[in-house]
DNA sequence: GCGATATTTCCATAATTCTGGAAATATCGA
DNA sequence: TCGATATTTCCAGAATTATGGAAATATCGC
C-alpha cells in the first residue's frame, strides 16, 4: 500500500461514525449489512450515513453490492489488512524497536528475543 | 486501547504533514528529531509544525523532551503498536478471514515460545 | 403503470480544522 | 545582562468536512 492509499484509510477511520459503521460492518462479517441496517444501528440520517459510506469507499475499506432495492455494504478486509501492513512498517522501520509488534513481523530476518 | 484512543491516533494520523512527520520520527529511531530538523525536512513554517506536532502529542503518538533550546520529539512506539492491534482486532472480528494478518495476531492459538 | 421501499444526490448551512505571521517564551553562551 | 537561537502561543482568515432535509433515482410486487 502507498502512502497516499494509507492517508485516506486513515482519514476515513479517523471519524467517529465511520469507524463504529466500519466495525458494524467487520462484526456483520462476510454478509455484511443493508445500508438501512447500519442506518438503523448508527442512528444516522440517510444522506448522512451516505456521505460517511462515500468516503469508506473511496478509500476501499468497503464494498458495496446492490441485491435488488437494498444495497448490501462490506467491510473489505484486505484493504484493512493492507493498512494494517503499512503501519506495521512503519511502525518498526526496520528494527525490532516496536515491542509485540515485532511478533508480529513475518519473518524478516533472524530474531530470538 | 479503546474505541476512543484509536480514533484520535487516526485522525491524527490522516492528515498529510503529520503522518510524513511521523514516518520521520520512526525513521529517526531511538533518537528521534528536534523539531527544527523536522521542521526543515517537512518545510513547513514553524506555527504550522507545531499545531500538528500538538496533535500528535495529545494521541500520544509522540513524546517530546526538551534539551536546552531543542525539544526532540520521538515517535511513541507503543502506541502505533496499541493501535495496531486495535485495528487488527477490528479486521479480523474473531475469525481468521484476514489472511496475512492472522499471522499477525499474538497470542491466539499460542504457539512458539 | 402505480405505490411502496431503499438509497442516493443536491444543496446550503454549520462546524471544524488548517495555516502561518507576529509576538511571546525559554534557553544558551559570553 | 544581552543577543542569538529554538519553539510555542495567539489569533484570525481560509479551506475543508460534516450534517440533514427535500427531491431524485432505482427496484420491487402487483
Amino acid at each position: 500500500m502507498d502512502t497516499d492509499t494509507a492517508l485516506e484509510a486513515l482519514a476515513a477511520l479517523g471519524h467517529e461514525t465511520r469507524l463504529t459503521a466500519f466495525r458494524e460492518l467487520v462484526q456483520a462479517g462476510a454478509g455484511g449489512l443493508a445500508v438501512g441496517e447500519l442506518r438503523d444501528r448508527l442512528g444516522a440520517p440517510g444522506a448522512t450515513l451516505t456521505a460517511h459510506l462515500n468516503t469508506l469507499r473511496s478509500a476501499a475499506l468497503v464494498t458495496d453490492e446492490r441485491e435488488g432495492r437494498v444495497i448490501r455494504v462490506r467491510a473489505n478486509y484486505a484493504q484493512m489488512n493492507a493498512l494494517i501492513g503499512y503501519l506495521t512498517e512503519n511502525c518498526c522501520a526496520g528494527d525490532e524497536s516496536c515491542g509485540p509488534a515485532s511478533a508480529c513481523k513475518p519473518t524478516k530476518g533472524g530474531k530470538k528475543t
